[in-house]
DNA sequence: AAAAGCCCCTGGATGC
DNA sequence: TGCATCCAGGGGCTTT
């Protein structure tokens, strides 16, 4: 579900839907991540300036304060003016003049927060540590090789952790780094610049396709308008322990890395 | 400062 | 069919 692509994706299907519209009604259900932080009486009256999303997160600025999103593991939003009844895991609700945005999330892992501003300290718990964007122009080969540089631990896990490049989720870390050739274990900072090029390279490419494919379908993943992604990740090496290596025919093994699978090929990602 | 573990929660798949 | 076990796409927090 969530990884980056799929909340660029939910992002685009809203953002001009609910551009400027005034805040009617807040329904919080069963307690998410985090408590809201405000008195949801608070936010009646608000105006949605838009939306921008920073790494998983979606930015709904208000013309006073802002809403953090976070999708969690399992949760996903969907706008309209009639939405169906309201389910057992919809768990937060912001009824607006021009459609309900609402938040459903089974695991509760996701969260709806209130920061005042962008720099206030509700704002920066969250955003604060997060690395590059992996589109954007500022995620360029020095500065990514400069992060992982100064990261001892397996190149997998400080994908993950998101504080030298947001978005590459656990399926993705491992595609991308099949892609680029690399061994999930080798420490970071072990990385030599060509293969941190073709990392680079591989992490723009994935991302960049499943984004302009509506959101990779990891299941069922359907945007905020109702929209099915169509981008099949075909996967290379995840969720294939065992299976024949698509390019070399070498069993997929799978490691367990900081409580999560990851998986690789020995013979194409020899190190 | 960085790294390793833990934990939040529900549901689906699998095995007996 | 019922029940137990394992696993899941995230990431902040606490402990080393």
């Amino acid at each position: 579900m969530p990884e980056l692509p799929e909340v660029e994706v939910t992002r685009r299907s809203f953002v001009s839907a609910i551009e400027n519209a005034t805040i009617l009604d807040v329904y919080c259900g069963k307690p998410l991540r985090w408590p809201l932080g405000i008195a949801s009486a608070e936010l009646i009256g608000r105006r949605v300036r838009t939306v921008r999303r920073r790494g998983k997160y979606l930015l709904l600025d208000l013309d006073a304060g802002m809403l953090l999103l976070h999708l969690g593991m399992s949760g996903s939003l969907s706008f309209g003016g009639h939405l169906p009844a309201r389910g057992a895991h919809d768990h937060f609700e912001l009824r607006t003049s021009q459609g309900t945005l609402r938040l459903n999330d089974p695991r509760r892992f996701g969260a709806v927060v209130f920061a005042p501003h962008e720099d206030a300290p509700q704002a920066r718990k969250l955003l604060g540590g997060l690395g590059m964007e992996p589109l954007s122009p500022d995620f360029d080969l020095e500065r990514f090789h400069a992060g992982l540089k100064r990261r001892k631990a397996a190149v997998k896990q400080v994908l993950l952790a998101g504080d030298v490049v947001v978005g590459v989720g656990n399926i993705y870390a491992s595609e991308t780094l099949f892609m680029a050739g690399i061994r999930p274990t080798r420490s970071a900072a072990k990385l030599g610049l060509a293969r941190v090029g073709r990392l680079r390279a591989a992490i723009r490419e994935v991302l960049e396709r499943a984004v302009n494919q509506g959101g990779s379908t990891l299941r069922n993943f359907s945007s905020a308008n109702g929209e099915v992604g169509h981008f099949q990740l075909d996967a290379m090496v995840y969720g294939r322990e065992g299976q024949a290596c698509r390019l070399c025919t070498t069993p997929i093994r799978r490691v367990w890395q900081g409580q999560r699978a990851t998986y690789f090929c020995p013979v194409c990602q020899k190190n």
